[in-house]
This record gives structure tokens, sequence and C-alpha cells, in this order.
RNA sequence: GGGCGAAUACCCAAGCGGCCAACGGGGCCAGACUGUAAAUCUGGUGGCUAUGCCUUCGCAGGUUCGAAUCCUGCUUCGCCCA
């Protein structure tokens, strides 16, 4: 180590490798990653690593942390991540994963959801050491001939390899032109930053090779493509997407964070373990021999310490044994206030509409007759019963509660 | 530019003149059970001052005692030919 300056002394390269390995997926090359890594070392020059982020939803969940769970194992051994802002790229819509066309976003809003999202990342990544720039410096500058050009670099045959694009293709479903760029322009990105490596999901891969062969076109050193597995999400069978409502987001609460990881099914536990916990290996292979509820119970704990403290984490464990296992009280209660209506007294179906406890007054029947409503642990059968002023705890379903309070 | 076809509730998808607030599946919500908000089973899933009333089947009109279903125009999407 004596001789890289003393600002870079990275560990030595099997090290650093063995940790990098570690979840991954596809790895173009690993040779050539250890090549990288074993001059980085001697010339104290630390690997840019790139992430490309489309600012395009604001709101990033665990499964995207696992990829920047990946980047903080770079961060911590030295190395410099690169968080690429996507402003360019986020309005033309990335159409990986997708049998639709994206939306495309307008300036003001890529702009806000940057915003959002750095403090985000934040939670995983130590946002003093990262190096950011926007995709928006070059492709706000390029003329339609330079874009022409780049174009010139790969072929319509090439494109269409990409699964995506070929399923979409033979069902007959439409795919923009726009589409076949955006993967051009991420490539091109690797090209102006000279990255690296470049991390993304399993879905990404198509788009990560594209900025090795955009660089070799232009005489660079080709990055090294790294992808890491899609989070499955709250359902076991989708991946994980805010969207499709089986996300944990990482500003979630710990109650929250923690309800939500104990009803992820069994099966997943093992891969969110690797994922989105420090737990170590054998650590997950004792848990996962034993109970599976006390291995869910650790998983969600460890899921909440992650982004809270133990503490939280501790708390969360405590409070949802005493309201699922023993029907007990959630420790926040929000508080509401509704008014009675022209006879100093309302209905309970409206009552839980109101106390916004459900939508409309017929959902909030329907509650009633489906048996899942308690007003100060008392169950409730008539949806018709009032009540007048007076503050009353209730309860809709196992999961929804509030302090209400009548007022005439 | 020409021809053909499609648009149904959160999503997929039946229905093709009255029995339709609209089959079925998914999702979601609730209940039972339990090892958890897993799994399984059951019920619910437009609104309302509720055994009835009102608004829904792309949009606007029309035919009919009566339309999601038939006709006309419009919009959007897809396919084929150019």
């Amino acid at each position: 180590m004596s001789d890289a300056p003393a600002s870079h002394s990275f560990p030595p390269v099997d090290e650093q490798l063995a940790l990098l390995k570690r979840g991954v997926v596809d790895l173009v090359e690993e040779g050539e990653l250890r090549e990288r890594l074993e001059s980085s070392r001697k010339t104290g020059r630390p690997l840019r690593v790139k992430l490309g982020i489309d600012p395009s939803s604001p709101d990033i969940h665990l499964g995207h942390t696992v990829v920047l769970r990946k980047l903080r194992d770079f961060q911590r051994l030295g190395h410099t991540v690169v968080v690429l802002w996507g402003t360019a790229t986020a309005m033309v819509g990335d159409p990986t994963g997708k049998d639709k066309t994206r939306p495309q976003l307008t300036r003001e809003q890529v702009e806000e959801n940057k915003k959002t999202y750095k403090d985000q990342i934040g939670r995983v990544l130590d946002l003093d050491r990262i190096e950011e720039r926007e995709n928006g410096e070059w492709f706000d500058r390029m003329s339609f001939l330079d874009a022409v050009a780049l174009a010139g670099g790969t072929t319509v045959a090439r494109m269409l390899e990409r699964d995506s694009f070929a399923k979409r293709y033979q069902a007959g479903q439409p795919i923009s032109l726009h589409e076949l760029v955006y993967p051009l322009m991420q490539g091109w990105d690797s090209v102006e930053l000279k990255a690296d490596v470049e991390l993304g999901g399993t879905d990404q891969l198509f788009n990560l090779h594209m900025g090795r062969e955009l660089q070799k076109r232009q005489g660079q050193p080709a990055q090294i493509c790294m992808t890491m597995p899609l989070l499955v999400g709250l359902d076991g069978v989708q991946k994980m997407s805010k969207s499709l409502g089986n996300a944990i987001g990482v500003t979630d609460t710990g109650t929250q964070m923690f309800g939500k990881s104990m009803s992820l099914p069994d099966e997943p536990m093992r891969s969110w373990m690797e994922l989105v916990t420090d737990l170590s290996a054998a650590r997950i292979d004792e848990l996962l021999g034993g109970h599976p509820r006390d291995a869910k119970v650790a998983l969600a704990h460890a899921v909440v310490e992650g982004y809270h403290d133990r503490a939280a984490a501790d708390a969360a464990v405590e409070e949802f044994e005493r309201m699922f296992k023993q029907g007990g009280l959630p420790d926040d209660i929000p508080e509401v206030t509704v008014e009675a209506g022209d006879g100093g007294a309302l209905m309970i179906a409206a009552l839980l509409a109101q106390a916004g406890m459900c939508q409309t007054n017929s959902e909030g029947r329907r509650l009633v007759q489906g048996g899942g409503v308690k007003v100060d642990d008392v169950k409730i059968d008539d949806p018709k019963q009032a009540f007048g002023a007076g503050t009353y705890l209730v309860q809709a379903g196992k999961k929804k509660f509030a302090r209400v309070t009548v007022v005439g």
C-alpha cells in the first residue's frame, strides 16, 4: 500500500472483488474489472462508477436500493460514484420493462423530482462523496446531425435484439422511434463520463452494453457492466414498483416498513435478506432454517434498522406484536374531528368517510356489514347506528385507527 | 392517402335490444383461521338521506315503450395496403 497516495489506499484487489461480486447477476467482464482495479490501486486513481438516474418518478423504494447498496460498496472501497441525472433522458422515457410508451416529462417536473430523489439516495450513499452530472450538459448542445451520427453507431437489428422491443414488435404493439434512441443516449453518457463501471438492474443489461460499444467506437476503454437482481415486491411476484403498490419507500416510517415487510410472502425472504439488509450469509441460513415467522420478523427488523435505527426497529417489532398478536392499539393514533349533520349525530358509515377512514359512505357501510368496524372496542353491526357529540376510538379493519371527535 | 377493426368499472375481459350497476379472472378491502399484514377459505368491490332512487359501458346526437347492445357523426388506438 506504500505505492499509493494515502488518500487513495485501496484494499487488495481480491478483497475488493469479493465484496463487489456479491449479489451481482451479470458481470461483463470480470477479468477487465480485475485489471481495472489493479491499475487503479497502482496509480491511486479511483474507478469512476456510473449510475444513471432518470428523475421520472420522485419516490425511491427498496428496489432501487439494491443497486444503490452496491454503489455504496464501491464508495466504501474508495472509488468515485458518479450519479448521472438523466435530465435529458427523462424527457425521452426509458422503454425498459414497459409494454407501453412512457409519458414524457417537462423540465420543471424533472428538476423537482431530482431534488426529492437526491435527498432519498442520501439515505444509502454518502452524498458528500459523489460526483453529480447531468446529461443535459451534452445532449442540450447536440445538434440533430450529431444525433444522427450517434444513431449511425448501431443498427436496427441490434436494437431489435432487445427483448422488450422484440416482444412488442412481434405483438404488433407500437414502438416509437424515440424509444430506440434511448439506449444510445444512455450509452453516450458513458462516453462523456469516461465511466469505468456502470451499474443497473438486470433489465438494464442491454443499455449498459450500448455504453461499451459506443466507448469502443470513441477509442475509450469499454466500461464494465454490472447488474443487480430486481427486487421482488410485497406481492412476491412482480418486481417492486411504486405504481404496482408493492413497494416500501425509503422514506416510510419504521412502523410502515416493518408492517409491509411482514406482508411479504415466505418465498422471497432469502433474496430480500441478501439484497436489502446487512445480514451475513451465515445468519441468513440460520434464520431460514428456523421458524418462518421469526425469520420474517428478523428481516423486517433489519430493514427498519437500515433506514432508521435499532431503537426504532425494536419499537416496530413491539408494536407489531401488540397489534396483531394481541389485537392491541398502535402507538400513534391519528386524531380527527368531524362535524355532525343536522340531526346532531352521524351515522357510522358517514362518520368513517368523514374521518378519512374510507372514501365514501357506501364504502363505510360495506365495512360495517363486513364486520370490520369497532367503536370503543365494540363491534358495530348496524350501518345506521349514529353517534352524537363526543370522542370515540374508531377502528376500521386491523390497520386503520382513529380517535374521532364528533362536534354538533 | 385507402381499407378493416377496436373502445365496457383500478387492470384484463364477457355481454351484442328488455332478466344489466353489467359474467369471470386479477388486484384491492373486510371476515375466519393461523406462524405474520404468509398460505387457505368466505364475503364485498359506482353513488346516495337506500328494500328505493340517481349516474355509469370512448364523446355527441338519433331510432325505440325500452340501448352497453341498432343508426349517424366525432375522437382515440391498432392492423393491412400505399
